[in-house]
DNA sequence: TATGTTAATGAATTATGGTTCAGTGTTCAT
DNA sequence: ATGAACACTGAACCATAATTCATTAACATA
């Protein structure tokens, strides 16, 4: 059980992110899951937008961890690498799945707002996402007539909707099962 | 020249919904590209969201037509198909820049929002793409163990989401590369 | 030209909901 | 038990910008 206000506003805020919209979404209801006065809300964030940064900067920084991880592991190929990652996002899901709606519903935010410390993370994330792709095509895995950064990039988008189409009933299938789908389409495309 | 009032809308609200985004996008600043006052848009439109559901609309009837047209031809393969498709796909960047990024920006709009008209269309292009992957099925053309949901999905947020990556430099690209790019994507993951 | 009809305007109105803050409750050391 | 320090509250405030509408312009008809 969350027992701080701060990740109690946070869970809340998931929530009501994810059903409304950020911009639907009222920080009176987001107090009222919570349990609290709207007031308080600003005693844990500077404003509303805060709460969707604090929630994007954490799901990014989970998933920049584990890339950072796989990097320094060298007796790994970059298939399994991905394997690894794909079976990371699928944890991630698992833990909140509102938060995954969230993080493809308002991705003009973490896409245009120019947080320092937001922004960072995400490229980082990318970066590192373009050179394990890279590792892969000079080890003769992966096409060569491929630009890691669009490979990145489709990639991402690819997994996204992917979650956000099954979102609700996720929960109801294996974690393997879906790891494991998600890093076929990650890899082989439709062929 | 767009010579009546309801397309200069639609085209002034394209450049500011695409700078600003949605909700930032101020009815005034559409009003002053128009060329018209602001209450002059509302002869034109219910309110501000019926703009923005025009713009959606507008933009995935041609690619509902596009997937209509292909299904009605026999003699092409699935991948020809798709091929054809990515074109028109790239057509429409290259037709309004604007657009493309509203569409990807505001995906949660046409997402959440249930209008009608507009989750008929996106709801029919879905399932028109679903089909055209159970005949790439069948034809033994694509992977089997392929769910064509998850597959369509995978495959719209990659293509969003690639496009998202290139956006303003898009157009320094001919076409023809890009449509084969996308098209290499699609059908060919990584490998 | 006079008159009716329709289109357009933009200042004023209004709805919304994020944010503030004066007041209330809680905690805890003395 | 007292009161200082801190946490919390939610009604009131306020900024924003969508929408309305009384007024004016443009145009058509006779």
């Amino acid at each position: 059980m969350i027992d701080n206000k701060y990740d109690m506003i946070l869970d809340a805020a998931s929530q009501v992110f994810a059903r409304e919209g950020f911009h639907k979404a009222k920080i009176s209801k987001i107090a009222e899951i919570a349990g609290i006065g709207a007031g308080t809300i600003y005693l844990y964030f500077k404003n509303k937008e805060a709460i969707l940064e604090e929630i994007f900067l954490r799901s990014w920084s989970r998933i920049e961890s584990k890339l950072l991880a796989m990097k320094k592991i060298k007796n790994m190929t970059p298939l399994q690498k991905i394997a690894e990652i794909t079976g990371e996002i699928i944890e991630l899901i698992f833990s909140n799945v509102s938060v995954a709606k969230i993080l493809l519903y308002e991705y003009s935010f973490w896409n245009s707002n120019k947080k320092e410390k937001l922004s960072k993370t995400v490229e980082n994330s990318q970066k590192l996402i373009e050179e394990l792709i890279s590792d892969g095509i000079k080890a003769n895995i992966f096409r060569k007539d491929m630009n890691p950064k669009d490979a990145t990039m489709f990639i991402i988008g690819g997994v996204w909707f992917w979650i956000a189409s099954k979102s609700d009933d996720l929960l109801s299938y294996s974690k393997e099962e879906l790891t494991d789908t998600l890093f076929h389409y990650i890899v082989y495309g439709l062929k």
